[in-house]
DNA sequence: GATGACATGTAATTCGTTACATGATTCC
DNA sequence: GGAATCATGTAACGAATTACATGTCATC
């Protein structure tokens, strides 16, 4: 039940519909969800029947109508709450990996095209976030603090990869240097 | 539907039963599932139904019958085309980094300690990794590059939770610096 | 005339987790 | 007597994805 909690710290940053929201997520290459309409309607739906967040209706000529969500004081206590709450270790799915453990029954070339196309994947995956870094439309830095933080947790996200990255460009290496010895 | 393959992998190295798939994926520090009866018997009728292992029935006296399956020629070369279709990136879920974008509405200290314990669960992650490394009966080693490849997986994912400590600390360094100017 | 942005939502399906259910044996 | 291991499976639920459904306006 992440996904509300995380909609719940961008309506504590400023009011926002669904639809910025589904934008917001669709736009981040860092928030784990595919931005589908129902979890992220029903977050809020449930979000405002725990009244941690208020709805305006805003009538607009010729469009729907825009709900508009802020969060509620209750809101802002349950967010720091949450924020509180002892931290889990990261959890990461490398789909990759678990192909290459099986990669023994490949030839040798086959494994090393497999790296370089996973290396791809990766250096793509940096270059992504680092555009995502440079233009903030949506990251608040209301103190010098949090700023600091945002730029912090993006830099962890690109290191991630560039960790990734190295770590193909090492194995590849290694791999080549055996080849001859087990094809 | 990865979990097929994961489990098709194994009894391409080995015949097992649920059960041992069972505790193979529980021991497991690296694959993402949580070794459920539900997925694990499904997906095993269902390699089955799809030809790709055989399965034989042990009788056991006091003991319920033991299903042992075993991977298919037909289920090699599935294994094989699935081990080389295209690499997608590695995706992860960081819970914690999601309630530290919100830490702004926290006292530094409670952010500092916040990280403390993050960098805690990470360094034990790094242990229970090692350690997994260390005794390998789960571990297939038919060829020396088999073998290094196993190394190598296990190397990814310590070094990646490596580099999470790394980063805790020098999030902490900065924030700690920057204390007096910005509380 | 088609595509895409704006804006709301629902339905169908799959994926994943927890808990339930059974029953013998062994170890503490 | 109670817990753990062996060994199979099912049921109930929750989380997540894809696709469906509607309607206006602006742009190409």
């Amino acid at each position: 039940m992440s996904i509300k909690h995380v909609i719940l710290g961008y309506l504590s940053w400023q009011p926002l519909t669904g639809y910025d929201l589904k934008k917001i997520i669709a736009a981040s290459e860092t928030l784990p969800w595919s931005a589908n309409n129902n979890q992220i309607y029903r977050a809020l739906v449930q979000l405002h029947e725990d009244g941690w967040v208020s709805k305006m209706v805003e009538n607009q000529e010729g469009a729907p109508d825009r709900h508009v969500y802020r969060a509620t004081d209750a809101g802002r206590k349950a967010l720091r709450d949450w924020v509180q709450t002892p931290p889990g270790p990261p959890q990461s799915k490398k789909a990759f990996l678990h192909q290459l453990m099986w990669g023994d029954c490949l030839e040798g070339e086959q494994v090393d095209s497999l790296l370089a196309a996973y290396l791809e994947e990766v250096n793509n995956k940096v270059f992504l976030l680092r555009v995502q870094a440079d233009r903030k439309p949506d990251t608040p830095d209301r103190t010098p603090r949090e700023a600091f933080l945002w730029k912090s947790i993006c830099q962890n996200w690109i290191g991630q990869y560039e960790a990734e990255a190295h770590w193909i460009r090492e194995t590849r290496r290694a791999l080549q240097e055996n080849a001859p010895r087990w094809g």
